[in-house]
DNA sequence: TGTACATCAGTGAACGCGCGTTCACTGATGTAC
DNA sequence: TGTACATCAGTGAACGCGCGTTCACTGATGTAC
């Protein structure tokens, strides 16, 4: 009986958020899965769980937590690789594609949490979202497009947009990773519907 | 011991199916839900349960079916109710939000199937709303409104239209069905992302 | 720098409970002739 | 119209199992002096 104890330090928390993450990836839901499952997953024993979480919901909010990280990873990127304003919405959708790719199981859970068992975390992906219809907000500001828009019609805009990039996640994750051509074609219907948006904005009138 | 049997057929059936939308209904998600627990609140020995359904999946299945029955009701209500071009937009959301608060539990139900662990449900809620886009597609060209558009730029419209509406859903559910503010809030909020997409579609340029 | 002690994180055994599912039984309703 | 039988839907008892949670224990790490 090799007892090898403290190994790095948050390492069995880690591995019981990546257990969860990796059951939600594998089709369940986060609001089934149960304690001694995610244990069974993450190769700990059922009471180590009450050493880094009250509950799932615990667990869960936690998770939201680097949920937020890797947004605002994503959003950084796209910052720094849109340069010319007529790419700006292909480039966009094609980073996000790129994201929900390489962090599947983050974004199906935080599909699912949408409209999901726990009202904080529901709330918690909410106002994720909010901070990012904002960022976007200020970042169409700073390249000077749609200057005709009040800051509130802006906002309005963006929340769309984000809105809708947010329900073409089910899109992409209903979806076999494999599967370009499905891919591709959601990545071109999402640009269109920013298009679309787009379109809108630049002839909206505010009363 | 009074032994009522045999009810008015298909009574326990519906009273299964109920007590599976009153649990959602007051915040459990349905991917939680057990066999035991829906037969408790529905009343009914668990052992009867199996007389109707083969498992909660099925239930579900079942419970899309009646869904597509409310929406199509909504459907129906909404062409009716329009007359005036003009103020399409503001009726037919009021009426959305009028049916949801109607059929709370049918809609809570249908925004945790969106992403919910059953690829079956997920696949009838999805194909439920293409079908209502393509209805809202052609009711759009009864009524001789953006002509200009291709049949495929139209049903993309409509498209997003539904998408809109089904992710302010979420906005509708997380708020208090009293707190009528708020659903005011949402009601005028939905109705400009509307109106936003449709002056995109009237200046939409095809290519 | 060394020592004493507190804290932290991991463990195995144990608990009572609710779960999904099966079974054999019952009586009401539907059907064939 | 009456009778015999099949089918249907509801029931209570029982099963084995996995669940969430508690407990006391252990040894490694951090802290005070």
């Amino acid at each position: 009986m090799t007892t090898q104890k403290r190994r790095r330090p948050g390492e069995t928390r880690e591995k019981l958020m990546e257990a969860a993450l990796t059951l939600v990836g594998n089709g369940r839901h986060f609001a089934s899965l149960g304690i001694r499952e995610v244990t069974r997953q993450a190769e700990v024993v059922p009471t180590s769980f009450y050493r880094h979480f009250t509950n799932m919901d615990d667990l869960g909010l936690q998770l939201v937590d680097e949920l937020a990280v890797v947004l605002r990873q994503m959003m950084r990127e796209a910052r720094s690789n849109v340069v010319q304003a007529e790419k700006l919405m292909d480039e966009s959708v094609a980073i996000f594609i790129t994201h929900v790719q390489a962090n599947r199981n983050f974004f199906t859970f935080m599909a699912q949490g949408l409209a999901g068992e726990s009202q904080a975390i529901q709330e918690g992906i909410r106002s994720e979202m909010q901070f990012f219809a904002s960022e976007l907000a200020s970042d169409l500001r700073r390249l000077r497009l749609d200057e005709h828009l009040s800051d509130a019609d802006l906002y309005m805009t963006c929340d769309l947009v984000v809105r809708t990039v947010a329900f073409s996640l089910t899109d992409i994750l209903a979806v076999s990773p494999q599967d370009d051509e499905q891919l591709n074609r959601i990545r071109q219907q999402t640009t269109q519907f920013l298009r679309l948006i787009f379109v809108g904005a630049d002839h909206w009138v505010s009363h």
